[in-house]
DNA sequence: CACGGCTAGCTAACGACACTAGCTTTAAGG
DNA sequence: CCTTAAAGCTAGTGTCGTTAGCTAGCCGTG
């Protein structure tokens, strides 16, 4: 019987990839172990558990989407930030629904997670991006929560296919996009 | 033995509250049976499979926060009824998590089922909303998307317990319905 | 009031799944 | 070449969803 070689690394990469195909809730043990070319048994000599491994599918998530979004707003700034940010992380989520699905449904275990530090640097992306429209500090907050919320929920309602003419999915992407930024452009002006 | 007088509406407004108590994702026909006082199997004599009991949790929730949507924003309209409509589905979802992650869970069957019927009655109620904006018809299924993703991102998000510092979410509630509304309202104003 | 059929609820059992125990064998390093 | 850590295996356990088949409570009819 020769070796396979795994490594904790390659299990969860492969594991993703299977999330990615056959969805999130649909990720089992013997089907990783099958594409791995694998007894199920053996997996655990690379992984304590299908929690551990969940939580390494969502780190791995996180951390390539807050690398996605960096790269896309990188020498951007305001309306055109928002836009490529945003652009990034809609088709990062299409393109990977079980990884993105899996870094929703696992919980940090504690402050010292490296989850929390990958979630972190989304949000910092967000962040960075939302100095563009030079917001009044005390609403920097709530802008960004309202930011991460919309492309949440867009990218959560199109992964579920919940959108039943999906035929201008993206028209609609674009037009709430420029909702957003028109808004926050003028958010000084209000009276 | 005394029979326990189940019926399927019973044992699904059961399940849907023990879904709320301890998670959608943790619901099983075991702890189901216990808070029912019955044995497992005798569960499959109203319900046919675990799928068939999500399926109907989705269309009770779906029901209910249609009704409770339609409730608030009655009599309503514009601003009034975005706000009222928005907090009447954000308090549905904190009071009843369960419920509406199976609603989200639940993919319909087909196009005469139930719950598309019941997500409809939803989609209804912030389309009816909308109309106090007096939207160019072209984009009023855009706006109503929108609608659509930044209530279901927030109440997702909250729901999963995303927000950390979760001490102010009200405060980033009605800002970002503010946000919407003056941006709905200022539609025409473009240049 | 008796009785017969329907069915709610039960026990027993099966398959799928996550996981563990313990063995064998590989391959890396002295 | 030989020792040793560990990769992968087989076999087995507990839990969960589900089915089969029996028993007994309830409703309608005679």
């Amino acid at each position: 019987m020769p070796r396979a070689g795994l490594t904790p690394a390659l299990v969860t990469e492969v594991s993703a990839a299977l999330a990615d195909d056959i969805g999130f809730s649909q990720l089992s043990m013997g089907l990783l172990a099958e594409r791995l070319g694998v007894k199920t048994p053996s997996l655990y000599k690379h992984v304590t558990s299908q929690a551990d491994l969940n939580h390494r599918i969502a780190v791995l998530a996180m951390t390539e989407l807050a690398d996605a979004i960096r790269d896309a707003t990188q020498g951007r700034a305001g309306s055109d930030a928002l836009i490529a940010g945003a652009r990034a992380m809609w088709s990062y989520v299409k393109e990977h629904p079980g990884r993105y699905a899996a870094g929703n449904a696992v919980r940090p275990t504690g402050p010292d997670d490296p989850l929390v530090a990958a979630a972190g640097r989304v949000l910092a992306s967000w962040s960075a991006m939302l100095h563009g429209y030079r917001i009044d500090p005390g609403q920097e907050i709530h802008a960004l929560r309202m930011v991460r919320t919309v492309l949440h929920g867009f990218a959560t309602l199109e992964a579920a296919g919940n959108f039943r003419i999906d035929a201008d999915v993206d028209v609609s992407f674009t037009w709430m996009i420029d909702f957003i930024d028109h808004g926050l452009r003028t958010l000084n002006d209000r009276h």
